[in-house]
DNA sequence: AGAGCGAATTAGAACTATTCCAAATCCACG
DNA sequence: CGTGGATTTGGAATAGTTCTAATTCGCTCT
């Protein structure tokens, strides 16, 4: 299960094995994000973001959240043309796409399914990452 | 199985099914898609249909295409935020983007599978669609 | 502490794929 | 043939993201 609260050292641990730096606003990038367990987009990161550091930039906020994700602490989805999002959830899982309220769900996958699924590659494939998207409606969910 | 070659008239229904008419654009649009079972851009299919019609457009092609995905018979696939690829291949498939190369792979599905990963859906979520992409490297393939 | 220096941040310009728009054209129907 | 709504067309507009070049930051070495 990935840790609700990094501790700072970890965090800088995590930048720094692929030679990046900690700073003050990777920090509070990445808070936000694991603040609210959603899947926000580079904007809506802007916003929360400027509410503790008022002075960032939406630059900025691009650049770390690459940075997050190159050192693999957030992951991001896309879904069809959409703008980027970014999910703190580094558990397997798959979404789901309410495609009525354009909200997004996180589907825990099990060992078994992604096992299932790799094995319909056939011989002379070698899957790195395996992405599943959900498109359709939930009910009452969160 | 999708048929390889629809007839015009079959074609035509399609199209009629959801309201819109048939024209020489949408069966050229069409005709490209069908002869070469790959998954071009927008662009690349502009490309490829000016050969047989150079004074199509290209809002025009995007119309066509949007034209033949909501009548299903073509595919929309998206690779992160790259350009919208357009896939002519309507059994049930996954998709195998190979990272080092670019190029995209078709993976049959089998029922079985698809009802699997269908089945982590917690109650409640109705999934439409599952869209399933593999992402690594491919060797030797096509 | 102060200087040096590469990394990171910043504001704004640039870019790209796609959509929008308004005018021209097409074509099925009467 | 003439009309009207659908379709096509070229160009403008849009949106999200990336690029650029100048500034600022923050270790490290003295
Ligand atoms: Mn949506
Ligand atoms: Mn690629
Ligand atoms: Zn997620
Ligand atoms: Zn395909």
């Amino acid at each position: 299960m990935a840790a609700i609260t990094e501790t700072p050292e970890a965090f800088a641990q995590k930048l720094a094995d692929i030679g990046l730096r900690n700073t003050p606003q990777r920090e509070v990038v990445y808070g936000v994000l694991m603040k609210k367990q959603d899947h926000p987009t580079a904007d809506e990161v802007y916003v929360r973001v400027k509410q503790e550091m008022p002075t960032i930039s939406l630059a900025t906020v691009y650049n770390c959240l690459e940075a997050l994700v190159q050192c693999k602490l957030v992951r991001v989805v896309n879904f069809e043309r959409g703008p980027t999002r970014y999910c703190p959830n580094l558990n397997p899982h798959a979404h789901f796409h309410d495609e009525a309220t354009g909200a997004t769900y996180d589907i825990d996958l099990p060992d078994g399914v992604l096992n299932q699924v790799n094995a319909v590659l056939p011989k002379g494939y070698d899957a790195k990452s395996i992405e599943i998207i959900f498109r359709g409606s939930a009910a009452n969910k969160r």
